[in-house]
DNA sequence: TCTTTACTTGACCATACGGTCAGGATGCGC
DNA sequence: GCGCATCCTGACCGTATGGTCAAGTAAAGA
């Protein structure tokens, strides 16, 4: 007599457990960074006792490399938009309302990568030496055929993708401080909609891809 | 009988010691993190015995402390450069070239204060609350008159803010993930040139602030 | 020289943390 | 309904860590 309400098939409950210790492990590596999280925290955190997230995940370090993973493929598929482009103004302008949007919607997220990157990445050194540096070298090269097209200026795509990541993730990392500049209050819709209006203005006519 | 060629008056130990100490901290804590970095590597780090550390500095945390204001006013000195310029081109300029070079300098330190900041500023607060709002304020007020001046286009001056922040620390919070994609290798001398250049172009040209 | 003050340090302590485990509960296939 | 595999969890353990302390050493001051 298979319930839907409450899902109680073993199935259901063990995805249900690992998103639900995925989130509240997230948001603790965020706030606390690896070294500080402890898994009674997050244990708590998921309404669960301790001893279950040892079941489901076996060690800390496995928990942190899952959620680390997690957040690399949502990074990654901000990347569609940038390749589906038609050119620079459509590709970039795209790719910054994604990010923007991601560093919205999941700060914990980029705050992890952020802090896993800044400890050197013990844990996805290989994702960075595979995936990323194709993933980068793939845009450099669209970004130098528009150059070499004509349809923006020459620079060095390199440096360009590296502040398109810089200042989009910073309205997460950096959050709080933009926070407490803000009076203590949270970027409204319309301060978001004006800083993603900002830094397109700014990228975009600085590299000459304005219509 | 003092002696010049080896600092045995107390004085000077102490305050060797405190650079010492601080030095070695501030290595440690931008590598592991606040939970992560123990007494007992810092002291390792610093050549000296743990106990020693907590003659100096009573708890980890009133020795994390220090390291954060000290990074705080390397971060502020900046700001001179800013104040003194004539016009955006050379202010916004000057500051570009002043916050990589401390990226380049001092990563350790522009880490740390990145990972202050992500974990909510527990430390610091006030000095956002203070010190740094009042900077910022008066930067703004700097960037509306010149824009009142038709010196460069109409931008809100804290996303401007924000983004020149955020590349230039980029540089330092990721120089790992950076140096991965430059094959492994740290940035030579000619591609820091680069990259100052290329953010100063793309920023410059971005705020219609070029010659 | 003698006293006092500042510094140094090995040994030690309480705590908190990651991780284990045994035994019980629960749903699943037959 | 029954046996089995999966899941759950309170109690427990070894270790590492921040911090203490008392006893010693070296410099400053008189």
């Amino acid at each position: 007599m298979p319930q839907s309400k409450r899902p109680n098939s073993k199935k259901e409950r063990r995805l249900e457990n690992e998103k639900l210790i995925l989130s509240a492990a997230e948001k603790v590596f965020a706030e606390a960074g690896f070294g500080g999280a402890t898994m009674q925290l997050i244990a708590d955190m998921a309404g669960l006792p301790k001893a279950n997230l040892h079941y489901y995940f076996p060690t800390k370090e496995s928990l942190y490399r899952q959620v680390v993973q997690n957040i690399f493929q949502t990074w990654l598929q901000a990347a569609d938009i940038f390749d589906a482009a038609e050119g620079p103004e459509e590709g970039i302008g795209a790719y910054i309302d994604a990010k923007m949007e991601i560093s919205r919607r999941h700060p914990a997220g980029s705050k992890v990568w952020a802090s896993e990157v800044m400890h050197r990445a013990p844990v996805i050194q290989d994702y960075l030496e595979t995936t990323l540096m194709e993933w980068t070298d793939g845009r450099a090269k669209i970004i130098d055929r528009w150059i070499s097209e004509g349809r923006m200026a020459p620079i060095n795509p390199r440096h360009l993708l590296y502040m398109l990541w810089a200042t989009t993730q910073h309205y997460a990392d950096f959050g709080h401080q933009i926070e407490t500049l803000n009076g203590g209050e949270a970027l409204t819709d319309a301060q978001w909609e004006d800083a993603k209006t900002s830094i397109k203005q700014i990228i975009l006519r600085g590299i000459g891809a304005t219509g």
